[in-house]
DNA sequence: AATGAATGAGGGTTCATTCAT
DNA sequence: TATGAATGAACCCTCATTCAT
C-alpha cells in the first residue's frame, strides 16, 4: 500500500490546515500545539517533523493561504472587463469574496491584529503583496475613470481605501461577532455598490455605465 | 499619611493603565502579570490585591475604556445638531476622534478581534452598548434624512453600516500596519465625507446642505 | 520570625550545593532540575528564581567551588617555610588534601573530564585559575631546589608535572573506581613522597633535608 | 551482489567507530542516536539492527576497544627484555603509547570518568581487565627489582601507582586541556624516566642498568 | 497594603525507540 | 537491510497564583 507515502506528502498541509484552524480559534499565544496536533490527527512530536517550532509552523501557514490569495488575486485581475465601474464592481466582488466572506482571508486579517506585532515581517509582507498592490490598482483605476471623465476627480486622494472600506468593515464585524452578525450579505454589497458609484460617478459617467462604455486603460495585474 | 491613602484610592486605575498598555502590547495570553506589575510600578503580588485573576484585570480593564467611550458618546450626541448632513459629520467626527485616530478606541477593537472568543461577554456588551445603538443611530439619521427629502432612499438598508465603515477601515489600518501607514488623515477624512456625501444626498439633499436646513428629528441617545 | 529571610539568604547555597551533588552523580547532561531541586527541598520552579538556566546553575556551581579551593591555596602557600623539600611536602599536602582526599576538589576534575567541552569557559578559568599558577610554583620551588644544589637540574624541565601526578593519579583512582578502591592511603602518600625525594635530592640536598636547613628563596603566592 | 555482504559486515564496526567519536564529542547522555547515524553515514533506524539499545551501543563500542587494548597489552608483554629497568621502560613506552598519546585510550578513560556510574559493569570490567593486571605486573617487576637489588626495597608498597603516575597525569591534561596544552611530549617522557629511575634505583641497580643485566623473573603476560 | 519567595501545572521541544514500507 | 515518519515520555522552563511576612 502507498499509504505510507500518502501521509507523507500530505502531512504538512494537514498539519497547516489544522494549524490555521487552532490559531484562528485562539490566537497563537494561547494555542498549543498539542491542539494544532490533535487537529491534525497526529502527536505533538509529529509537528516537529514538519516544522521547527511554533513560530515558523504559524509562520509557514500564513504563508500558505497568502500565496492562495495572491493567486486568486492574480487571477481575477487578469479577467477584469469593462467599463471603470464595472471593473470596480469585479474588484469588490473579489474583495467580499475573499475578505469578507472567505473564511480564510478573514482569519488572515485576525492573524495581522492579534499576532502582527510578534511576525512583523508576515505584516510587512502582507503589505508588500496584498495592501499596497490592492490599493494600488483601485487608484489605477479610479484614476482612469477620472481621465475618462467617468469618475469625479474629488476622489483622486485616498478614494481606493473609501471604496473598499466597507468590504473590509463588514469582515470585521464577521471577526468580532462571527455568526451573531444578521446582516443580509447581498442588500449589504448592493447599498455599497449603490451609495458608492452614487458619489463616484460624474453625470457622463452614469450614462457610460448604463450604456456599457469600456473604460480605456487596462489593469496592470498584482 | 495622607500620600498612603492617595496612592490606595490611585493603585486600581494605576494598574489597569498598565493593564492596558500591556495587553495592546502583546495580547492577553502573552502578555505577564509581571509586565502589568511592571509597567504599574508594583510587583505582581499587589495586582491580586485588587482583581482576582487575569481574566479579571482584562474584563474590568475592558469595562473601564468602555465606560469612558461610553459617556463620550453620549454627551457628543445630545448636541449634534444642524442639518441632516452636519450631525452626519458631527457623528463620523467622532467616530475619527474616538476609533480611528485615539489610540484607547482602536486598541479596544483589537482586543475584540483578538480575545473576544475568550470574552463572549465582553463582545456583547459592546454590541449592545456600542455597535447596536450606534449603527441605530445613524440608521434613525439616515431614515431622517430619507424622509426629509435629503438622503436617497437607497441608504435604508445598511446604509449605517456603509457610512461608517471608511472611519472603521481607517482605524484597522492602523492596528495592523501602525506608524508605518502613511495617510494623510486630513485628506482621508475630507474624501469619505465628499464621497460619502455625493453618493448620499438627492439633488435636494444638496441644497439644503448649502443652505443649512437642520434636519427634522433630534437624534436620540446611546 | 526571621524563617524568611533566613531561608532567602541561605537558599542560593543550599542550591548550589544539592546542584554539586546531582551533577556529580550524574554529569550535567543526565542531570535533571528536579533532581537538584529534590536534593535541595525545593520544587523545580525556585531554583529559577535564583538562577537563570541549567547551564548558569552549573557555572555559577562551578565557580562557588572554585573559589573556595583558591582561597585555600593561597593561604597554604603564604605558609610554606623550610628547606625546599619541605616546602614541596607541604606542597603535596595541600594537593592530597585538596584534591585526592577532598570530595569537592575531586569532583571538579570530574566536572572539567565530563563536561569541559561544553563549558570552555570553565576549563580556561581552571587553568588559568589553578594549574598553571600550580604548576608554576612548584616549577619555582624546583628552579630554587637546583640552584641551591639541593635537586637535580635534570627536573627544571617539565618536573613539576612529574611531582605531582601521582597525586592527581590518585584522584583519578577516585573518580574512577570509588570506594571499591584499596588503597592505604598513607602508605601511598609517603611511597609518592619517598621515591620523589629520592629522584629529586642531589646528596648535597640529602644532607640538607636531614640537617633542616632552609631554602633560599620564598615561594611567590598564587 | 557482494558490495551488500561487504556493507553488512562492516557496518557494526562502522557504527562503533561513529559511537566512539560521538560518545567522545559530547559524552554518553548528551550525543544522539542521530549523531551517531550520521557519523556512520546511515539512519537511526539501521543502528537498531545492529544494537538493541543506546545504552548496548554504548557498552558494545567500550567493549570493542577495550579488547583492542587489551590483546596491544599481552603482545607488548610477551616481548619486553632486558634489565628490570629496561622492561620498565618498555611497559611505560606502552603507556605512553597506548594511554597519553594515543586517543583510543585517552577517550577510554573519559567514558570512565564521565559514565562509569552509569555503566558499573564496565568500570568493574576495566579494573579486572586492566587496571588491576596492569598494577599488579609492575608490583611484580618492582618486586622483581627489589629482589635482585636492582630497585630500593621502599617502593614495595604501591610504588606501581606512583611509577605509572605521570603517564596518566599527562592522558588527563590531555583530557581536559586538549590541544591548548603546550607540553613537549618526548621531554616529558625523559623526565619522568629519568626522576622514576633515579628514585628508584639502589646503587647498584645503577651499574646493572648500564651494564644492560637482566631482570631475574619474566613477566606474566596480563 | 504590599512584597517576593515559592509552588505546581503546564507548554514547547527533544529524542530514544518502533514499525510499516 | 535500511529508511524515516511517528510516537510518547521526559525535560527545561514559564507563569498564574498563593501566602508568610
Amino acid at each position: 500500500m502507498k499509504e505510507r507515502a500518502r501521509r507523507k506528502a500530505e502531512r504538512p498541509g494537514e498539519i497547516i490546515e489544522a494549524a490555521f484552524d487552532a490559531f484562528a480559534e485562539r490566537g497563537f499565544a494561547a494555542t498549543r500545539m498539542e491542539d494544532v496536533a490533535a487537529r491534525a490527527g497526529v502527536t505533538k512530536g509529529a509537528i516537529y517533523f514538519y516544522f521547527e517550532t511554533k513560530e515558523r509552523l504559524f509562520e509557514e501557514m500564513v504563508d500558505h493561504y497568502s500565496r492562495d490569495m495572491l493567486a486568486d488575486a492574480g487571477a481575477m485581475l487578469a479577467v477584469a472587463q469593462g467599463t471603470c465601474a464595472e471593473k470596480l464592481r469585479a474588484f469588490l466582488s473579489f474583495m467580499y469574496g475573499r475578505c469578507a466572506c472567505d473564511r480564510r482571508g478573514r482569519e488572515m486579517i485576525r492573524f495581522m491584529v492579534s499576532d502582527g506585532k510578534s511576525f512583523p515581517q508576515l505584516v510587512e509582507s502582507h503589505h508588500r503583496n496584498f495592501f499596497a498592490p490592492a490599493m494600488g490598482m483601485i487608484a489605477e483605476l479610479l484614476a482612469a475613470g477620472v481621465a475618462s471623465g467617468d469618475f469625479r476627480p474629488e476622489v483622486l486622494k485616498h478614494g481606493a481605501e473609501i471604496v473598499i472600506a466597507p468590504s473590509v468593515f463588514l469582515t470585521l464585524m464577521r471577526l468580532i461577532f462571527g455568526s451573531n452578525l444578521a446582516i443580509d450579505e447581498e442588500a449589504y454589497i448592493a447599498a455599497h455598490v449603490d451609495l458608492l458609484l452614487n458619489g463616484l460617478l460624474t453625470p457622463a459617467g452614469r450614462e457610460n455605465l448604463s450604456s456599457g462604455k469600456a473604460c480605456g486603460e487596462a489593469l496592470s495585474p498584482i
